[in-house]
Parts: C-alpha cells; sequence; structure tokens
DNA sequence: TGCAATTAGATTGTGTACAATGTAATTGTA
DNA sequence: TACAATTACATTGTACACAATCTAATTGCA
C-alpha cells in the first residue's frame, strides 16, 4: 500500500458512480427516443407529472440542476408542446412550469420505461433497496 | 400503488446516481482546479500514471469513454505537457498515449485529493465497500 | 421611504458525452 | 493477392452541466 494507491481507479468511489450512472443513461436512450425525450427532459417530465406546477428553483432543486441547465431544457419541452413556462403573478421574478394536456398525456407512454429498464440493472430487490439507501446518504450529507 | 408510481423520481434508481455522480465530481472541482485539470482528464491522468502507456482503444475501454469524447480531452492534456500522442508504429491507425515527465510528476499533487475527498462521502468502510461492490455488479452486467 | 442586498432566471463560455459519420490503415478470405 | 470488411481514431452535430456574470424584481433595514 503505497501512497499512489489512492489514485488507482479501482480504488475510487466516485468513478464507478460516474460510470454506472452514464451507462444506465445510456441503456434509456432507445426507450427515451420512442418518445422524443432525452434524459434530462425525461427527470424533468418526472417531476412535473408528480408536482403539476412549480417554480424553475424548485425543479432545480429536486433535480439538483440550476437555471444554466434548466432554462433550455425547458424551452425545448415548451417547444415541444409539453409544458407551459409563465413568469409568477406574485412575484415576476420566478417563472412557474406547468403541464399541458399533451405533457399529461405522455405520462401514459412513459410510464412503460420503468418495467424494461429493470432488467438492465441485474441487482436483487434487497441490493436495490441498499444501493438506494446508501445512494441518498451520500445526496443528504453533499448538501451539508 | 397505482401504474404511475413507477415514474415518481423517488422510486428511480438511476436518478439518486446521477445526482451524486455529478453532486462528488463537483466537489471535487476546487481540488482538481489547483492542479489544473477537469474530472475527466483528472480521471484519464489516473489510467496513465497506473499503465505508463496505452491506446486511446484501451483508454476508453477503461474510463467507459469513446474517442469522440477522449480526443479532445487528450488533445488538452498533451497541450498542458502532461501527456504525448504518437501513432502506434506497428499499428498506424492506433494512437499511443504516453506520460511526459510533467505528467508523471503530477501524480504528487494528485495523491492528495483521494484523502481530502474522503471527508465528503459519510459512509463507514463497510457502506463504502459495499456501494463499490454494488455499482461493479451492475457495470458488469450493463456491458452484457 | 430610499437604497443596498438578495433573489430568480437568463446568458455566456468552456468542457464534456455520445451518436453518426468520415478516413485511413489493417485483416481476412475468396 | 485483390478487395471487401473491419478497426482505430477524428470530426460533426446535438444536448447537457456548471461557473461566472447579467438583468430585473423584490426585500430588508437604516
Amino acid at each position: 500500500m503505497d501512497k499512489y494507491d489512492c489514485l488507482k481507479i479501482e480504488n475510487q468511489l466516485c468513478f464507478p458512480l460516474y460510470a454506472c450512472s452514464k451507462e444506465i443513461i445510456r441503456h434509456y436512450k432507445p426507450f427515451l427516443d420512442e418518445i422524443d425525450l432525452t434524459y434530462t427532459q425525461y427527470i424533468a417530465m418526472m417531476v412535473l407529472w408528480e408536482k403539476k406546477c412549480l417554480s424553475v428553483k424548485e425543479l432545480g432543486s429536486c433535480l439538483y440542476l440550476d437555471s444554466g441547465t434548466l432554462t433550455p431544457v425547458l424551452k425545448k419541452l415548451e417547444a415541444k408542446g409539453y409544458i407551459e413556462r409563465k413568469r409568477c403573478e406574485a412575484d415576476e421574478r420566478s417563472l412557474n412550469v406547468t403541464l399541458t394536456d399533451e405533457g399529461e398525456k405522455l405520462k401514459d407512454s412513459a410510464a412503460e420505461i420503468p418495467p424494461k429498464m429493470g432488467s438492465c440493472v441485474n441487482l436483487s430487490p434487497e441490493e436495490a433497496g441498499e444501493l438506494y439507501r446508501l445512494l441518498y446518504k451520500i445526496l443528504s450529507n453533499v448538501n451539508q
């Protein structure tokens, strides 16, 4: 165990996280292509399907994304007709994002994706649960 | 449990993976700034510090990255003077990537980063080990 | 109440990611 | 041994991600 061992990629925890995240997202692509969404657009829609209406700031804190990333993503979703972007009347700084009927309708096609994805992650339910717990434990710490 | 529950972001495994990966990489930034590397450049250097010399293809399979991503990353590392890129004499299609003395020297500064990062992931050694195991289990499956 | 500080989004610039395609070198085989 | 198929890398185009900065609206406090 020399002082450089910590630099070996196989001793890193961040690297398999990074690689895993990318590889799984890559496996989403063929399914997401069918409903013409990218992964980022998909997770934004996922929050909207649940919350119906929220500000860019709220969406950003759900997704760990800032306005620099979300503004163009939301403009694309608006161009596709899935959402509406409207300044909040009570506070003009804030932008309300809401689902259109088309956006709401998309939920049915999207609901077919998670079951199809399940097979690419070969973990037992217990392992998946443990992974989930560990990831959220890190996330809760990383944000103080 | 209705048919849309699978679409809730808190029921997804991919989302915390994606968010965790990004958040941890973001925490690397101040440390990586000190040695003027991005995260992608850092993991490429990590493989080189270990293997000394390898082709773009080999590097790509270590990092789960293709030439479209690696070519510009490696050109930047070459411009910084940390690596050399030279066509393989035995097979001109292949490009050999090797460390320069400057690149080798960088290893000492880089070795200070992993210990500093440890504190941002508040997992016990057992939990970190389990997370590591689960991530590599997924990675081994995702690539058939 | 006036105005400095804060806040919410948008913009800009840099750096990945990756699919699709292009090019040149090498291989396999009829 | 020609030449089609394959391989390695580079290029192009699209889409994030994020730091830094900008603008306009709102808040807080002297």
